[in-house]
DNA sequence: AATCACAAGCTC
DNA sequence: AGCTTGTGATTT
């Protein structure tokens, strides 16, 4: 008999000291323990069970006499295929987090087991001869009482603790209680209640009611109990009598909680009518595909061009091969609308992931996927781990978006996912958007990508007329509000004729900007041509990349003039201004602070579309996605806040949004205009994005990227320290910087980077932790990675610095 | 000698 | 993080 072990990764492990256990595999449990069965095993010196993942299966290699056994196995069948467990080990070497952490992103969150703690009276011991105290008897009583165990959690509640009480796990210690833990599914698999005859007994002796049901079930087979009872208009109770009888019997079937259960399958595949530049694009991707090596393709398609048609056909083809899709949209385009067209092309086929379904949608929508029971799936960032064993093609709609990027461990993007799973399968990774990341488009430039364009929109229409309005000269005019007098007419002409409009307020992030209201200038770093921050606690201007600071002073560096403000303002009051101004006017204001359930913002969609408001004022929610015919003014509030971000990616963000904005006038049959307000007119960003002209816009911005170091010419590696006390926390992120520079001086000088000072987050505090970065402008190599990692866990070993917590993060979307 | 409190080290 | 073991100091 072979000695078999199981590497797994084990749940709740920190960074520092994570990695794959070996446990020895009981003879009875062979048969089950496969990769990708969770088990139950003993850790740490206490031999506390824990879940953890099987992810290899081996034999012993060098006999260890202190490897522990695996407890049990709770899966039956592997929930990670061989590439899922693959992905594991990526994504801890690419984004810092433990093995375990890994594998809950690959699975759904209502499949996850958690470990739960029972107490019991202990058996033949004598309660009577202890001391104890109110409470202690209180809860002997109460458990004596009940004569089987209780959860901890329900025991303490009922006791009236808090929940982090010693006293239970005191009494266990004395020997007074006794303590069970399992490991329990939050989410139970939905079941219902089947009937079928038994074939055993001959119906004789029934009465009609019970004849009647018989009846049904010789025609249907078999049948739910409550479409059985339905049927024969009887009740449950005429059902369980044929059970005790022995003429039917019950049994438990699987049902999926489906939220788009009424989908019909499509009678037919209409036929897409592709225009000549489609045709190409679609061939040339087609090819691409069946070459079977894995690549990337950009498909570069102005607003309107009609992308989504592109990929449908190559999803019809991709299907026709017999296999699977993932589509990636962002989720605020993943509208009903959008849905529905893949429901209506086709139908069952389809699974949907987005964060409006519930813990156990999400779970059967998964389970759909992993049974092969559906060929695509459809849905945001978390359907790049769609459990496909035969992924034919992926598509990234949008790919600039930041929200394929998150923000919380694992940091994964959702775009290098992707192209890991493309390049297991050796098949086509889709990159869709009208204003590509730079980096993405850099990497179709150089031909790591291949590039697929269209230019035109479909159809031939036309893109809005934008305007710009100098808010320099309406502060001239006395016109302090933040709404010109431009806007303000078109707004009521708008009105007037019943045609609805948009208004955007770009508030991203808590950045005050800084600019002189004479010659227009914006206050930037010297070091990283990132915009100054003012911070009221010190009064000095900051950039948050490197810590650089200046006093705040209204003269202008530029011009010398006394006329630097800073600004910044949200949709409440634009929303108040705006009822001030215009009176008749019916506002409706959509943002993402107003706590709204994805039912409210549907709701207030729906009403907006009835024409129940004539204007829509919102953050950027506002500028992406809606489709609304009657609208035919988009006004963007501040151009400025867009552009002058603190980060290096804000003019790429602001064409990105003005783009997308301008897009949204003018969609039907009329024609739309665009006014767009700033107090920088000159800046050529907004003309490049009024014109849609995004390879000028490339090339400015590509340059800057080359003379400054920023991605794609390198990575920026961002460490994150968290902690209660300040002068701790920057103390810590100084004591990174040391050892950073000892390590890589010592074990990496070929490395290539640069180590920007550590200085306070942008969100200095955050619920009462401090917070502090420190920036590396590096290459994302094996090597840099590992680097970090022995940083990461030297770091977390290091006892001062105990109650501070280190992360890293390559690439974020924002910088802290 | 017995007992305690905290620092150090490991997790298969 | 959670738990055990080691070390030294304090108490009897």
């Amino acid at each position: 008999m072979p000695i078999l072990f199981a590497r797994v990764a084990v749940e709740n492990t920190a960074y520092h000291f994570d990695k794959a256990f070996d446990y020895l595999i009981p003879e009875e449990l062979l048969e089950q323990a496969k990769p990708g069965c969770r088990v139950l095993v003993p850790f740490g010196a206490g031999n506390a069970q824990r879940l953890a993942m099987i992810l290899e299966v081996s034999p012993e290699k060098e006999t260890q006499n202190t490897t522990k056994q695996v407890v049990a196995v709770l899966d039956e069948a592997p929930l990670l295929t061989n590439e899922a467990i693959q992905l594991v080990f990526w994504l801890k070497d690419r984004y810092f987090c433990t093995l375990f952490e890994a594998v809950k992103l690959l699975l759904p969150a209502g499949i996850h087991y958690r470990m739960k703690t029972e107490y019991a009276l202990a058996k033949g011991r004598p309660v009577e001869k202890e001391a104890l105290s109110k409470e202690e008897s209180a809860l002997i009583e109460y458990l004596a009482g009940k004569g089987k165990p209780v959860e901890r959690e329900k025991l303490l509640k009922a006791m009236g603790l808090p929940a982090d009480s010693p006293l239970p796990e005191n009494l266990f210690k004395r020997g007074l209680l006794e303590k069970t833990g399992a490991a329990v599914r939050q989410i139970k698999d939905a079941a219902q209640k089947m009937v079928r005859l038994t074939g055993e007994e001959s119906p004789s002796k029934l009465t009609p009611k019970q004849r009647a049901v018989c009846q049904v079930l010789q025609e249907a087979g078999a049948a739910s109990l409550k479409e059985l009872c339905y049927f024969a208009g009887v009740t449950p109770a005429v059902v369980n009598a044929l059970v005790t009888k022995g003429v039917v019997c019950y049994y438990e079937a699987e049902v999926y909680r489906n939220p788009y259960d009424q989908v019909q399958d499509p009678a037919e595949e209409k036929e897409i009518v592709l225009s000549e530049e489609q045709q190409t694009a679609f061939q040339n991707l087609l090819a691409q595909y069946r070459e079977e090596t894995g690549g990337v393709s950009l498909l570069f398609g102005v607003t309107g061009s009609g992308k989504t048609s592109v990929f449908m056909r190559l999803i019809d083809e991709v299907l026709a091969d017999g296999k699977n899709v993932i589509v990636m949209v962002p989720e605020i385009s993943l509208t009903p609308q959008s849905l529905a067209l893949f429901h209506r092309r086709y139908g069952r086929r389809v699974a949907v992931f987005h964060s409006g379904l519930s813990l156990s949608e999400r779970l059967d929508e998964w389970k759909r996927v992993r049974r092969g029971e559906v060929s695509i799936a459809v849905g945001t960032r978390s359907a790049v781990f769609a459990p496909f064993d035969n992924l034919g093609l992926v598509i990234l709609d949008e790919e600039q978006e930041h929200t394929y990027k998150s923000e919380s461990s694992p940091r994964y993007h959702a775009r290098d996912v992707a192209k890991f799973r493309c390049a297991y399968h050796k098949t086509l990774l889709v990159l869709a958007s009208a204003t590509p990341s730079i980096e993405s488009y850099y990497y179709a430039q150089t031909g790591r990508y291949t590039l697929n364009q269209l230019p035109h929109r479909y159809g031939g229409a036309r893109l809005p007329k934008v305007r710009f309005v100098d808010m320099n000269r309406e502060l001239e005019a006395g016109n302090d509000s933040i709404y010109s007098r431009e806007l303000l007419t078109e707004i009521e002409k708008n009105r007037k004729v019943h045609k609805q409009s948009i208004i955007l307020l770009n508030r991203r992030g808590y950045n005050t900007f800084v600019s002189c209201k004479a010659c227009g200038n914006v206050v930037t770093c010297p070091n990283c041509s990132i915009s100054l921050t003012y911070h009221a606690a010190n009064q000095r201007l900051m950039c948050h990349y490197c810590g650089y600071s200046v006093p705040f002073s209204t003269e202008c560096p530029t011009c010398h003039e006394n006329k630097v403000h800073y600004a910044g303002f949200g949709t409440q009051r634009a929303e108040e201004q705006l009822r001030e101004l215009l009176p008749e006017v019916r506002v409706l204001r959509l943002d993402t602070d107003a706590a709204m359930t994805r039912f409210a913002y549907e709701e207030k969609l729906q009403s907006f579309a009835r024409g129940e408001y004539d204007v829509i004022v919102g953050t950027q929610m506002v500028a992406k996605g809606l489709d609304f015919e009657n609208v035919t003014l988009v006004g963007v509030l501040s151009a400025d806040q867009a552009l002058y971000g603190d980060d290096f990616r804000s003019y790429e963000r602001a064409f990105n949004l003005l783009t997308q904005v301008a897009g949204r006038a003018g969609r039907g049959q009329y024609e739309g205009e665009a006014i767009i307000q700033t107090f920088t007119p000159e800046n050529t960003v907004l003309s490049l994005a009024a014109r849609q002209d995004y390879p000028a816009f490339y090339e400015g911005e590509i340059a800057v990227r080359k003379g400054m170091l920023y991605p794609p010419f390198a990575d920026l590696c961002v460490v994150g320290f968290v902690g209660a006390r300040e002068e701790k926390v920057a103390r810590a992120s100084e004591a990174f910087l040391q050892m950073l520079r000892t390590l890589a001086q010592a074990e990496y000088p070929q490395e290539p980077m640069r180590v920007l000072n550590p200085s306070p987050a942008l969100i200095s505090k955050v619920s009462n932790k401090y917070r502090y970065k420190l920036i590396v402008k590096c290459r994302n190599s094996r090597n840099f990675r590992r680097m970090i990692s022995r940083l990461l866990t030297d770091f977390a070993k290091d006892r001062t610095f105990s109650d501070v917590t280190a992360f890293a993060d390559i690439n974020p979307d924002m910088i802290l």
